[in-house]
Order: C-alpha cells, then structure tokens, then sequence
DNA sequence: AGGGTAACTTTAAACGATTTATTTGAAGTA
DNA sequence: TACTTCAAATAAATCGTTTAAAGTTACCCT
C-alpha cells in the first residue's frame, strides 16, 4: 500500500540540517563537509527514502521521459525498435512513456499533445500519418523529435531528425533481379497506407516500367500484416490471374500466407511463382521454402532514434536526415 | 523547441481572475459563472494554455501513470499483454511507463524501485524472477500491483493479484492426448527459467509416469524463444535418440524450427514424430503442416490484468488470484 | 433593515524537490 | 588587528498546479 513516504523534510530535521544540505548529498554536489554527508547519507538508508521523482521534474526542467509513439504495437518495427530506444534510454537513465496513435493517425495528436502536457523531453515517433505541416506544429513542443519513416522530411522543422529506410531503392533492386531472371506478371501486396508502403509500391512499378512492363493495378490488394491477409489475398489473385509469376508482399508476414496458399494450391516456388516479403521476421528463414526478404535493421534503427534524440537534448551536432539501406536475404522462394 | 510554456498564472492574470478560477475551469468544478467560465476558455483556447502534467501530479497525490514490467519485450507475452494495458490505460485515461526487468530478473529490483520513484499508481510485472518474499516487500510501495504468471501466490500481500494461465493442465492435457494416441517417446523443449516453463515440465512429467512412462532428463533441452533454438536442438534430440516420437516445445518459436529441423531430416509429421507448441502465434496455422499449439488468451490477460490494477485503485472488490485457462488448438502436426 | 444563504472569488498554504542568494565561521594575509 | 577568502550551511524563492479556508457580493426573506 501506498504508505507515507519519507521526504526531503523528513531527513532535513532529523539530520537537523536544512533541506538544501540534503539535496546536496542527494545530487553529488559541493559544499558539504564529508562527516555530514556521510552521516546525511546513513540517515537516508536507514530511512528508506527515495526522492520523488515528480517534485524533482518539476524543479529541474528536465522530465526525464522520452514519448515513444507507433501507430500500433502490431507493427512489424515494434518489438526491434523499442528494443533499441529501451536500451539507449537505459544508458541515459530516462524513461519510456509508450503510446499509440492508432492505424490511421487518428489519436497522433492526442497523443502528442499528451505527450506535451507531461513535458517529454523528447518524442520518437514511427510512422506518422497526420499532414506534415500540423505535424511540425505540434512537434515544436518538443526540445527534440525523432521521426521514423515519414515522407517531405525537407519541410520538417530544424530540430527534428527523420530516420527513413530507403525502402525505394531495396524494392526496385528486388524488382530488377527478378525481371532478370525472366518474371514478367508481378503481383504486390501492400500493407496499411505508410510512407514505405508507397514508396515499395512505386518503386516495383517505375522498374517494371524501365523494362517495358507494368503493374496493374487489379495486381495489387491492400491488406494487414497478417499471414490470413496474405493467404486470401493470394488465393484471390491466382484465382483470378493465373498467369502471375511473382507476388511480392510488404511485409514477411503476409509473405508465409501466399506461401501457404500457393502449397495449398499446388503452386510450385519458386519455379511457377516468386514469392518476396519485407521486415525479416524470426520464421522466415524456417518457411518451407525458405522466404526471400528485405531485411531492415530495425533494432539499430531504435538505437540511433533514441541517440539521435539524446544528441539533440545535448546540443550534439546530428545529422538531420538519415537514411538507413535495408538489405536483401536471397532465399528458396525466388529463383536463383 | 521547447519554447516558454503558458502557465495558468498567465491565464489568471490576463482573465484578471485568481489561479484558483482557473483550475476550477480545467477541472470541470462548480463555482464558477457560466460567463466567467467561458472567458477562460476562450483565453485558454487563444494562448494554447495545456495544464503541466508533472505539477498537477505533484498536488494530487495520483500519478496517472501505470508501470509495465517485463522481463523482455520478446517474450511470447509481451505485444498482446502491452495491447490490452494499453487498450485499458486509455480508458481510464492513463499512462504507460514501459521497463525491462531482465531476462534473469536482474534488473527487477532496479525498475521496481525507478517505478516507486515515479510513484506509479499501480504495477503490472510478469514473470517476475525474483524472491516472493523479497517481491512482496518491493511491491508494499505501490498501491496496486498485478502479477502474471507467478508461483507461490499464497505469500503475497493482499493488496497483489495475480494472474496465472494454467499452464500445468493444458501441458497435462495434451500429454495424455499423445499417449493416449500411442506416443511413448517424449522430447521436451523447454523455455528460459520462468514458472510457467517449470510448470509444463512437471505436467508432462506427472501425466506421463500415470501411464508408467518417463520424460528422460536428456530428452529435456532449454533454449531461447527462437526458431533457431527449436530447429538445432531438434536435430540433436533426433541424431541421439532417433526413436522420439514426440517433441512438445515451450513455445511456438520454437516448435517451428522443429519443423523445419524434421523436414530437413525427412522425418514425417506426424506420423513419425508429433510436434507441438504453445503461445499461439499468427504463423503456427499457416506452417507446414500446421501447428499444433497451447493458446494463451494474451490480450485478455492484458485486459484483466489492467483493469484488476484500476479496481484496486477505486477500492472495487476484487478477485486476489486470477487463472487463466489456455486452449489446446489441435491441428497437424499431431495425429488425430 | 438585518440576517441568512447562495454564488463566486481570492488568499494562502501545500506538494517535494531545486536553485539562487545570503549568512556564518574559520583560516589566511598583511 | 583588520581585511579578505573560502568552505559549509542556511533561508527564501521557485517550479505549476491543487486544496482548504476565508472573503466578497448579491439576493431573498421576514
């Protein structure tokens, strides 16, 4: 139960010292002699007392809270990312206040003015959807924001830093071998609306497009990072587009349901059909076949988003924009 | 940039009323004309007036925020217990203060006490590692506190609930089911140290020494969570003793590098070897073959468990001891 | 007109720390 | 001795809010 604690006060008058002396022994400062520190100090082990961290926010100017904002906990970053904000926040001994803004966007701001009213000092955002501008706005509360996969990072404010993928360039890279390699009816399943899922989106179409191809548009469905998502949608698509060689998926989660719909369907891979997906995930490596991906550096990223906002908070210098190059893992589902 | 925030003496001074007009308009209080109470508004509206969260706190004695313990964020628990806290924090207009505790508790007693310091109004840990006895005392500092998955519930102050899935009958269960389907040659893939894990151990035990059969110490491996773990010490289990027939995993991760590991050895599922997993996971029905598995209601106990911790806090009535019943999800990779 | 009451407002004191002066006392220097 | 210097400690103000108690009107009633 929430007993009464011990206070500042407390140990001031039984130490028969004033509340400042004992702040000093609190904070390793100064001006105390070490006996009365010393004795200071036995009196607060034996008490038990801890400062309260609230009273102590509330002077210092410093909250000692970093806001860590996803759209939701079911994103393929999640677990990776707040793994590697947890670990730099550690270091810094801050700590996480964790929110979602929802798929759509629709509780960002909410949740950022939340964020404000419990000065934060500094706020990692992932995926943001609201419009850039009232999302500058808002970020101006902030001493300092990181962002995370969020699109015209030019018209960002100066103090906010933007870490995106650079899922264009993996996706096109995809797109080209497998063009290479002889595939010409492609297929995508996109994920929720997300700056990289546009960008993957728009990069299988204008490499197709360089080779004289293209991606219809009855070629692409639009669903969540969901395996059931990814067997349906497959299942649709064969059904109605037989001919397709390639199915390339916006995340490893909807990959392992067009896996198991072209088993389920008889469809050989990768010989009659490619199969790609995104976000490496733990199985995709344990499919059978084994599943080809881009690979994102999730946890670094965490990591340099949390440093990148300690950087700021300490008048660093940083970097702005960073741009982080995701990888491609070559497995049994594309042709080699 | 953390720019010179409006405070509600300059809300006061600028409607020439006192503070206290103020903060009664914030907080929806009576004692306040309809007209004056407009004003104020308006003005708060104008100035972009958020009331500072830290000195509210301070003079209420709530802090508004929940502490949200987990060994790991990657323990099987650890997305969907998260969404229904959060989905119950929300509600209640409460806030998450996220802490990893460690994988071997070492860090428990650190986070608990930077939670204390916060003053949370309530905790919820699970799998937590450390001494009841020493938990129960680390625990009498805040005024509600739940615990998942825990032994020794009896020990606990009156102030702690717990949540337990009953992990031991799923486990005892499903053995019987195997042996009953003429299995006799058991495997155990076990998980890191963790109550439930001890709990499924015995189950599998107790169940098979009923029908005069054992669970051989060396048929026992403990790993990691991972496919990898599951996939190498499959291959190992399987070149010993290459009459398992057998193999139960601590968790669906790891039931899926079984797989893998057996259609890489070309031993047939089931018939040759049963595999099944726990903690159902998105993939574990679109593996193949499908995977049987224990499946654990995650998002509800991260349901109960927020709303046990709020109950507390409004001095509702509430159960002490809560226990989960998981579901067995029979599907292929057990013979029917 | 006096008293009572309801409707508002204001003053002042928490909440529990830190920060900014200021004081005290002892030691050092000329 | 008188003056400066420095360490050690204290007092008072502050952070931004709420809460409790006291104060002011205005209105109604007899």
């Amino acid at each position: 139960m929430a007993k009464n604690r011990v206070t500042i006060t407390d140990i001031a008058q039984e130490a028969k010292v004033s509340k400042q002396t004992v702040s000093r022994v609190i904070n390793n400062k100064d001006d105390v002699s070490d006996e009365t520190r010393e004795q200071i100090q036995a009196i607060i082990r034996r008490r038990g007392y801890r400062p309260n961290s609230i009273a102590r926010n509330l002077a210092f100017r410093r909250s000692v809270y970093l806001g860590l904002v996803f759209p939701n906990v079911d994103i393929p970053l999640f677990v990776d990312v707040i793994r590697g904000v947890e670990h730099v926040a550690n270091q810094n001994e801050y700590h996480i206040l964790l929110k979602e803004a929802g798929n759509e966007g629709t509780k960002e701001e909410q949740v950022l003015t939340a964020l404000e009213d419990f000065r934060v000092d500094g706020v990692i955002m992932v995926g943001p959807l609201m419009p850039t501008n009232a999302l500058a706005t808002l970020l101006n509360s902030f001493e300092a924001a990181t962002l995370i996969n969020v699109p015209d990072v030019d018209t960002l404010p100066d103090h906010v830093t933007t870490i995106n993928v650079d899922s264009y360039a993996a996706m096109a890279q995809l797109t080209e071998y497998l063009v290479q390699k002889g595939r010409r009816r492609f297929a995508y399943l996109n994920g929720p609306v997300s700056f990289p899922a546009v960008a993957r989106k728009q990069a299988i179409v204008d490499t197709l497009s360089q080779y004289g191809l293209q991606l219809a548009e009855d070629h692409v469905l639009r669903g969540h990072y969901t395996p059931e998502f990814g067997y349906e949608a497959t299942k649709t698509l064969l059904t109605r587009f037989p001919d397709i060689d390639t199915i390339l998926c916006f995340d490893d989660r909807m990959a392992i349901g067009a896996l198991k719909a072209c088993a389920d369907l008889g469809r050989k891979i990768p010989d009659e059909i490619a199969i790609a997906g995104a976000h490496e995930i733990p199985f995709s490596s344990f499919t059978i076949p084994t599943l080809t991906t881009i690979s994102v550096p999730r946890f670094e990223m965490g990591i340099v988003a949390a440093e990148s906002v300690f950087d700021r908070l300490n008048n660093k210098p940083t970097e702005k924009i960073i741009s982080i190059k995701p990888e491609i893992i070559f497995r049994e589902s594309t042709p080699l």
